[in-house]
RNA sequence: GCCCGCCUGGCGGAAUGGCAGACGCAGCGGACUUAAAAUCCGCAGCCCACAAGGCGUGGGGGUUCGAGUCCCCCGGCGGGCACCA
């Protein structure tokens, strides 16, 4: 009997609160008066405030991570609507996608069919979680109406001249004739095929978001209401730095290449050089391979070994001596060798180095492999130039330049100076700042994405699909019987005429990254279904978002390309502001204990029963279970909770209340079942409050007053303190909890509520206390309206029980504090001897110090600790602590 | 390797430089019940039989009348980035 999963408490109790009838009932009514709709231009002088959650991917089903964050969202959302502010509150879905192009492939289903089910079935399940969204602006990217503007704005950029195509290396899936993203390449192959991988030059579509590289830098100090190490992985992956671009003549020119081109930071070094070094993609490797097999076959190895982080984690240095030679350019006799060398980047800077292995680590480890000199140049504080050398550990801190010529006696920064003065001077170099970011490539050989809007036509080049053509539509009759991209199959699509000269032409049948759909919707929700990309008016009031709400896994792409994306709206004409986002917050995830089962079987938590004595066994079998780390929910651990059920079991409210109870939402939070029961307890609790007020008023109406002696409660005898006590408690929470929402601190302002709840229980027993039924009705009046934003259907049903006059709770303000009743009546102040507590005192606040001393001495522990002592100091902090310092 | 963050009871956590551990979870005791569930009341950092006291916010040092909070060093855990020239 016991072993009997615990049934829904509920259900033992006929007068309990059912969310499962009061929930819809109340979203109904929040629907039918419209409480969360808004213009695209209210007319209105309240203030305006954007809450936006990241949009979920359409997968099928919603997770504990959506519930998190849409939670988190709702909160802000219900509280700013009551603060006074007029709130846009958005959800649509990012829709397009991989995804729904393997479930095409594996299931037969049509991406855009799939996609559309997973929609209806996911909107079911966040509009059950009652949030206060404004459902009339949802949209998908994956409509046309959507996708369309998008192509629109594209177009705009190109002729702007931030879009344009280039040539660029990419992972390319043999098998499945598909670029790969780096992490999709895993040891050298393809993640799906299993093909090993191959670098390869295509045409490609690229945003210029290296032109704004200064700008997005330096406005991550304006972003002050950003997490600080959201702005500063932002600036590391944008990547200045200062150093000198210089050139390098070859010695004998090669298949007309007579220089060679490299960035340094370290020009001070530039006397320590002992080898030049270019990448393995480099003009002259490719020139050099051209006469030497050799070397061509060492080019052909470093291109299998991939991007991985493994394989190059664990790679050594390796190179190839080219026999070309370099003049160094301050010493006309000197010669170095180049080499091709495996570590040396195409990507950055100019895909070439100079080598001083005495003050780089990795210049170090290639020239040990290879035999190339070590000059130390840089000697560090300290050291004395005879004896100082380099040994497995290169120098890269700053000192004192020696063996350098012109630069000897310079410190490494005047040293820097210096040097590029006179690289200029020869006129072999100059001073240069390079960035680490990289132009934005948006080409997919995808079909489930938005077309690029471009038809390419022999005689007429790239031509921009005119405006009165567009949406350029996806075709719906698309196959995924074979590998590569179904819109290049597709046997009509891409064959049309040029829009310029009307001779047959080819579309663009490549889609964009689907980063692309996420850096504007956030704009798109203020006008969703404006004619053109935005409306200005629209847009103008409501951007920037005010609280922009999602995971820490975005912390780079999505939130810089939409920065970006904001720019060039921008300065194509359709956005007036700088930033999308003015406060950012990044929300942990959602994680859960482990289980695996004797045979190695991972098993879903609600396959587990936990026993009494903390260890666990399988529910079907009565097998031994064992429980492991608590780790992010994934399926492949099978370590989740389905929100669906967890709601068809709970109500939304109780979720949601435990998911903000159980810890700051910045970090990690840790789903247990003992905790949903906590939340669904204390929800049933909330609601006995109110049961017990309506079952009070019917029989005693007004209120009885038994002439019963007051509270034996020491000090002054009033003879309502317990009623006074009630409601100076009352308005305490009313401002505790408003700084806890303020400040995302949402556990702490469900820990005031429950010590309110908890206040208001204890004066449900002590009725016959004078005015004290009265403070309690008004008491369980304010709970619901506080607990709104957390709990808003418990909270309705609530103030509907109260007799809420009409209005819902939606409806009403955020509740004011009396400053008279929020100043606090006794004080109790820490007395300290030596810094160590001794004794307390409770008095009015504000008395006089010398009293307050006084009374303090007085205290027996204290005067025990004092008694034969001088006394050198007493400190006195007012209404808060006394500290005698004694002793000789 | 570099950068960032974190470390407080059995657990999640609270605490403008001023009573450490609010609130919750788990636990223990009691009431109600034939019994259980639910509910309600109470206890609860460690040492000490009680009191008094002592020890306690990863470890060590410092600043201060007073440090979980500020500074320095060390350790552990987590995250991010990475042949970035």
């Amino acid at each position: 009997m016991t072993d009997l999963p615990p049934d829904l408490p509920a259900r033992s109790d006929a007068a309990a609160y059912d969310p499962q009838s009061a929930e819809p009932r109340w979203q109904r009514a929040w629907a039918e008066r419209g409480c969360f709709t808004v213009a695209d231009v209210p007319e209105t002088d309240r203030p305006k405030y954007y809450v936006l959650e990241m949009f979920p991917y359409p997968s099928g089903k919603i997770h504990m991570g959506h519930v998190r964050n849409y939670t988190l969202g709702d909160v802000v959302a219900r509280y700013k609507r009551a603060r006074g502010h007029v709130v846009l509150h958005p959800m649509g879905w990012d829709a397009f996608g991989l995804p729904a192009e393997n479930a095409a492939r594996e299931r037969g289903i049509h991406p855009a069919r799939w996609t559309r089910d997973n929609i209806a079935a996911m909107r079911a399940e966040l509009q059950r979680m009652g949030l206060s969204i404004d459902w009339r602006r949802e949209f998908a990217t994956c409509d046309p109406a959507y996708y369309g503007q998008q192509q629109k704005l594209f177009l705009d950029m190109l002729r702007a001249g931030l879009a344009e195509r280039r040539e660029s290396w990419v992972n390319w899936d043999p098998v499945d004739q598909t670029v790969l993203a780096n992490e999709q390449v895993i040891d050298g192959r393809g993640w799906r095929s299993g093909a090993p991988v191959e670098k390869r030059s295509l045409s490609q579509w690229f945003l210029s978001i290296t032109r704004y590289a200064p700008e997005l830098l330096a406005a991550l100090d304006r972003l002050e209401r950003w997490p600080e190490r959201v702005r500063l992985m932002q600036a590391k992956w944008i990547g200045r730095s200062e150093g000198a671009r210089l050139r390098f003549r070859l010695v004998t020119e090669m298949e007309g290449i007579a220089e060679v081109e490299v960035y340094t930071t370290r020009p001070d070094t530039l006397f320590g050089m002992s080898f030049l070094a270019i990448a393995p993609e480099h003009p002259l490797a490719a020139a050099v391979a051209a006469g030497d097999p050799a070397a061509a076959s060492f080019i052909a190895e470093c291109r299998r070994m991939g991007t991985s982080e493994a394989v190059i984690e664990t790679a050594e240095k390796r190179g190839y001596d080219t026999g070309l030679r370099v003049r160094h350019p301050f010493q006309r006799e000197a010669v170095f060798p180049v080499w091709i060398a495996n570590f040396v980047l195409m990507e950055y800077g100019t895909g070439a180095i100079f080598g001083c292995p005495a003050h780089d680590q990795r210049d170090l480890e290639f020239a040990r492999a290879y035999g190339l000199a070590v000059r130390p140049v840089v000697l560090p504080p300290g050291e004395a130039a005879a004896s100082f050398t380099v040994g497995t550990r290169a120098y890269d801190g700053p000192g004192r330049v020696i063996q350098s010529g012109f630069l000897d006696g310079l410190d490494t920064a005047a040293a820097k100076a210096r040097a590029i003065d006179e690289l200029r001077r020869l006129g072999v170099g100059e001073g240069m700042v390079n960035w680490r970011l990289r132009d934005w490539g948006v080409s997919r050989q995808r079909y489930w994405g938005c077309p690029i809007p471009v038809i390419h036509c022999p005689s007429c080049g790239v031509v921009p699909v005119p405006d009165a053509d567009l949406p350029v539509r996806l075709p719906d009759d698309v196959t995924f019987d074979r590998p590569g991209n179904p819109l290049d199959h597709h046997p009509t699509w891409k064959h049309v005429r040029c829009p310029r000269c009307a001779a047959p032409a080819e579309r663009e049948t490549d889609t964009f990254d689907t980063f692309v759909d996420s850096s504007w919707y956030f704009a798109r929700f203020c006008s969703p279904h404006a004619a053109e990309p935005v409306a200005a008016a629209a847009a103008g009031h409501w951007l920037p978002v005010d609280q922009y709400i999602g995971g820490i896994e975005h912390a780079i792409l999505h939130l810089l390309y939409a920065r970006f994306f904001t720019r060039a709206m921008a300065a194509t004409g359709h956005l007036a502001v700088e930033e999308p986002f003015a406060g950012l917050f990044t929300q942990g995830m959602v994680t859960h204990e482990s289980y695996r089962s004797a045979d190695g079987r991972w098993l879903y938590p609600e396959e587990v029963e936990r026993l009494a004595d903390g260890s666990a066994r399988e529910r079907a079998s009565g097998g031994a279970v064992t429980v492991g780390r608590v780790e992010a929910m994934s399926k492949s651990r099978r370590n989740t909770v389905d929100p669906g059920a967890i709601i068809a079991r709970y109500g939304a409210d109780t979720a949601r209340w435990f998911i903000l109870s159980d810890n700051p939402p910045e970090r990690d939070m840790e789903w247990t079942e003992a905790g949903v029961a906590g939340a669904w307890r204390f929800t049933q609790r909330v609601f006995r409050l109110v049961d017990a007020i309506a079952g009070t008023a019917a029989s005693a109406p007004g209120g009885t007053r038994p002439e019963g002696p007051g509270s034996e409660a020491s000090g002054p005898q009033v003879p309502d303190a317990a009623a006074q006590a009630l409601r100076r408690l009352t308005h305490r929470t009313i401002v505790a909890v408003t700084e806890a929402l303020e400040g995302f601190a949402f556990n702490v302002a469900v820990a005031r509520l429950h010590e309110f709840a908890n206040a208001l229980a204890d004066a449900e027993r002590r009725a016959d206390e004078p005015g004290l039924p009265e403070a309690r009705r008004d008491g369980v009046a304010l709970l619901a309206r506080l607990i709104a934003p957390m709990m808003p259907h418990l909270a309705e049903e609530m103030h509907a029980r109260l007799g809420g006059g009409g209005a819902l709770v939606a409806e009403l303000p955020w509740p004011e504090a009396d400053p008279a009743l929020v100043a606090a009546q006794t004080v109790t102040i820490a007395v300290q001897v030596m810094g160590r507590l001794r004794a307390t005192l409770a008095l009015p606040p504000g008395q006089p110090e010398a009293e307050v001393i006084a009374a303090a001495e007085q205290e027996p522990n204290v005067a025990r600790m004092l008694a034969g002592q001088p006394i050198r100091r007493r400190i006195y902090v007012p209404d808060r602590v006394v500290n005698f310092v004694i002793g000789g």
